[in-house]
Formats: C-alpha cells, structure tokens, sequence
DNA sequence: CTATACTCTACTATTATAATAGAGATTATA
DNA sequence: TATAATCTCTATTATAATAGTAGAGTATAG
C-alpha cells in the first residue's frame, strides 16, 4: 500500500467533513484552506469520493460538500482502496498478474498476503468517528500542552 | 511499502543465488533465464545489489555472481528497503516531509506507523534461509502433485 | 439578476518505473 | 597469447503514474 498525496488530501477531506458532520455544507474553498490543499486538486478527489458516495454536494449559495453517511459508518480502509487502490505490497498477490507465473510454488506470495492482510485489518477497523474523536482529544490535549 | 518489478526481481535472484550457496558463481545469464527477467535489467540490480554488499562476482570465464553473506544472514528486510525503500505507507511517517505540518495532531500519524512496524515485523523476521527451505519443500510437494 | 459555489474536461509538468543499448574491462583456458 | 565468456559502467528511451493547473459551464439562494 502507498498512500498518495491524492489519498492523504482525501482522508484529511473525509476527517474535516466529519468533525462538522451534521453541520450543513462545507465549501471547496474552507476544506482547501484548512487542510492545506490546492483548490482545483480538491475539486477533483471530491467529484470522485461523491462518485463513490462517500459525499454529497449542494450547489449555489450555501453550497458546499457533506458526507453521505455517517462517519461511524465510513471506514479508513474503504477510502484508501477507493482512492489509491488495492492493499496488497505487490499486484501478484491479487489475481492475473503476469510476474506471477508459479503461483503455486512462489515463497514470497505468502508473506505479500500475510502483510495485506495485517495491514486491512488495520485500516478496516478503524472509522472516521475514530479518527474525530482522536482529532478533537488530541487538539485538547495540544491546547493544554501550551 | 510497494514491491516494484525491480524488488521482485531482486528478491527472486537472492533466492535463487540462496538455493545454490556453497556451490561457485552463477552466471547473470542463467539467473536471468530461470526467473524470466530482463537480462540487461538484471544486471543493474545485479550492480546495486553488489554495491550494498549482499553479493559479489567473479569476472571472466566460469564468472558470475555469489553470496557475500549466508542465507541466514540475509533478512528479507534489507533487501526490500534497499532496492523498493522504507516500508512506511506514506513518507509524512518518516522525518521531513512537508505534507506532516501537525505532527503532534495527524491522527492518520499513529496508524501509518503501526502498519509499518508490523510490516517491518514480518519481512525482518524471514530470512533467505528460511525462504530457500520453503522452496524447497513447496517444489517438492509439486512433484508429488503431479 | 448575480454572486457564489459546484461540475466537467482537457491539458501540463515532473518523477518513477522498467527497461534497452553499447562500449569497456577482466579472466580462464586452449 | 589469443579469445571467448563474463562482469562493468554510463547513457538513453518509453511508458505510466502522480500532482497538479486551466477554463468554460451549470445550478441556486437571495
Ligand atoms: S511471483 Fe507473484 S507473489 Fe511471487
Ligand atoms: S500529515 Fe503526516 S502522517 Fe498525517
């Protein structure tokens, strides 16, 4: 698994918009500017994650983006495999793959399955009501920190 | 950690010099061949892999390549981080890296590291020795599957 | 009506990946 | 010592992925 820059903007996305679940829309613009993401680059993940229905957006004034379900009910994994692919370290270990040709005696499929599998149960045990609720203990603690 | 075709057949050559340690150099030609790999590739990785000390070669006639180190002494992590680079999902885990601006805050930050150090659990506990054994092994319960 | 905000498609720049090419250096051995 | 076999080294290329940028278009609240 390696996650891109694309797949960074994205959870960080998918976090802002659960921290205000429930709130109304966030535009582009403020999800952009709080997380430090170029504008159009943003516009883009955000018509994929709607594509996957990960959110929905309102139009014109008061406008902006939401999450279309609730972040109990969003896992860490499922976007990470929507937005930069499959888990695995190597693609032999999924199906059809060429530099897989002895598939029944390669040593190395094995321990390549073993780690997709620690590391999906990892990012599938995990949600964004997780993650917002570590979000807001961890600015607490920040604040009582300086 | 993605394995590149460059890991992958870097892993397979390691493997196969592993299966036959002890018994003289061979050939890049011959490595090449028994695991279909581009043979000018290979000998770039062949170079690298010289470089960092796993093996070392013989010129002239009845040259090629060995060895530097027993199979045992050879963890399946050095090499994937030598040729395919640290394990981490995402550079932000390892120092310096400009998308980590809250690094007291990411909650990604935490979860990033745990994938890694399990991953780094499983290939630094596998040797060449091991895998050569369980190649062995797993060739052999071939033959009597046929 | 119009300002605000999302939508859609195309384009571009940079880097990584996966090779390929070819001339050069070394060595066993006939 | 000639020579075939083999490793060495540097450069070049092709393709794809990544990370954006650009701009015209559509919808909606007020
Ligand atoms: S060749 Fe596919 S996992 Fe080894
Ligand atoms: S920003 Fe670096 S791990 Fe989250």
């Amino acid at each position: 698994m390696k996650i891109t820059y694309k797949g960074d903007y994205a959870l960080k996305t998918i976090l802002d918009l659960s921290l205000h679940f429930g709130e109304g829309p966030i535009t582009i613009n403020d999800l952009a500017r709080r997380a430090d993401i170029p504008i159009k680059f943003l516009e883009q993940i955000l018509l994929d994650l709607k594509s996957a229905g990960f959110v929905e957006s309102r139009r014109g004034k008061i406008g902006g983006y939401l999450l279309s379900r609730a972040p109990s009910e969003i896992k860490l994994g499922e976007v990470v495999r929507f937005i930069d692919g499959p888990i695995e370290p190597i693609a032999c270990v999924d199906k059809s793959y060429k530099g897989c040709k002895d598939l029944s005696t390669c040593v190395f499929r094995n321990i390549w399955s073993k780690i997709r599998d620690s590391t999906s149960a990892t990012i599938d045990s995990i949600t964004f009501e997780d993650l917002a609720r570590r979000a807001k203990e961890s600015s607490a603690v920040v604040v009582y920190q300086i």
